[in-house]
DNA sequence: GCGCGGGCCCTACCCCTTCAG
DNA sequence: CTGAAGGGGTAGGGCCCGCGC
């Protein structure tokens, strides 16, 4: 097993279950999101095609039950939730982005708190021998964000701020509460993600901790995952349409065998064809279209 | 809210919550899976996202734990059962295909074991007076699949068949027992998609039952949903390439503005641009490529 | 039909201690 | 020290079945 596409068709899923591992694989390990936020994230999904059928059953708790196999009591708890959501805006729970909120804006709060003003004041803890800032300073390459090496419990009082930022919108009952193992998920998975260093030091009894990056992600991966969901969502939109027969939904399906040395010449090709199509159909104030197309060497399913 | 794609759009979700949405409302809603079935699907997408990660950290459950925020005696679990998964054969839950078998095999069994042999042998219940038999026939369509008409207890014992079935392969703990309550949802689910005809008689204490279709969904529906499903996984395993900047994966997105008059014309010559280029390079024996497109009028957002 | 009562069991959460390397 | 393995707990929710209206 040596990536996550082996497991993945390892399994034999069907489409649909691909998806659904498709979007855990980049919610959970690409993103960061908890396990249990994609849990919840699935719930609120599931209980929004149980309002839409409650809806159309004229709002009878009953038959919207037996359609998708839930009692009465649970698709009046889940209708209310939904109902609250969208006429009192209560919140969801979501996953709300890539990442979690927590881990995606650590880095510029890191610098807003603890900027570097002056090149030596690059510490925010006292204390150190200048011996120990030298062999810090030596561990860490140059060209970090310009933000201040801080202690163990700078860094949890950041954590804890940023938790508390992202749950200020929930009422209290609602509220995940920010515990000992919350608190320690979100300091391994910003050191994991590469977002944050830790630095040991024999002479200390707790680490020190260095910004590593100014975003969460890598900047050039951060882009193409986005674009990659994005386009994805976006994409399925357009296919829902499709396959409702809308007007004026296009649905394109190609398959060939391309020569080797052709390769790289058909898909500039492609890249062509398509911005002259979009320049020649391009006129200011007509109807905005949007085209996505996504080509490669066929997985073997 | 008229349709789903409104609950959808008024919630204004993020991407991956999108694709979660479009995900929920195509399995439960359009496909028909059980509400817990799609919620079981998610857990074990989760859980393969978490062995995936276990094995990257030396198979460590500790680690593995604090970086999606489970404890490390539920890792263990879900990295057995995995385990077991892979090299045991044992199955996951899984949603395993558009449709519930119990529901998308239906129409075959059913003229499988009561096919109508002769014109005037259309009911495979006893003691039906002639009038009765009249009334129900005028009720019906004249072109429905050739099955006879069954009384409920001949419908629930090819539901309780069907859904034996569909859980022979799991070891009896984790077998799905046929409840009231399920075999109930499957009936109504049955009559609801329109391929099950409920006929009811005054004079009978219960109903009785006509085959509507031969095939779970309606056949142009089917087709649609299944490649839209098939497509969207496809296309986002595509882009999941692309994303990791792996070669020869190509992502297109085309933003314009059409003037209403030439709508039509740009989507055909679109087409055809693609069958040509197609054309153009495909050779037997070379590589072979996949390509997705789909375009529309652009979503409001 | 409908609402309300009971129940079981899994699992996401929290925390603790003990023992081996 | 860290990691594995065991213990404790609460709350929510997916399931089942009743009863009375």
């Amino acid at each position: 097993m040596v990536n996550d596409t082996e497991l993945i068709d390892n399994l034999s899923l069907s489409s649909m279950d691909q998806i659904m591992f498709y979007l855990a694989f980049s919610a959970i390990r690409t993103g960061g999101h908890r396990h249990g936020t994609f849990l919840n994230a699935a719930a609120t999904a599931a209980k929004c095609a149980v309002y839409s059928t409650y809806l159309e059953q004229n709002q009878s708790l009953r038959k919207t039950g037996f359609l998708h196999h839930i009692e009465p009591k649970r698709v009046k708890e889940i209708i209310e939730e939904v109902r609250m959501a969208l006429t009192e805006g209560k919140l969801l729970k979501l996953m709300g982005a890539q990442e979690p909120d927590y881990l995606m804006h650590l880095p510029h709060y890191w610098l807003a708190t603890y900027p570097i003003a002056t090149e030596d004041a690059d510490f925010a803890v006292q204390g150190l021998s200048l011996q120990e800032k030298r062999r810090i300073r030596s561990k860490l390459q140059a060209d970090l964000p310009k933000a201040k090496v801080i202690s163990t419990v700078q860094l949890m009082e950041m954590i804890e701020y940023l938790h508390e930022r992202s749950q200020q919108d929930f009422p209290d009952k609602d509220k995940l509460p920010l515990s000992d193992s919350l608190a320690e998920h979100i300091r391994r998975q910003l050191i994991h993600s590469g977002t944050v260093i830790k630095i040991d030091l024999n002479s200390l009894p707790l680490p020190l901790y260095a910004l590593a990056r100014e975003s969460y992600a890598p900047a050039g991966k951060a882009a193409r995952t986005r674009a990659m969901i994005e386009d994805t969502a976006r994409f399925f939109k357009l296919m829902r349409r499709w396959a409702e027969q809308q007007p004026r939904v296009i649905r394109i399906v190609e398959e060939l065998d391309i020569p080797q040395h052709r390769i790289d010449q058909a898909l500039e090709h492609l890249d062509v064809l398509l911005q002259n199509w979009a320049n020649q159909y391009h006129q200011e104030g007509g109807e905005t279209f949007i085209l996505h197309l996504c080509a490669g060497a066929k997985p073997d399913e």
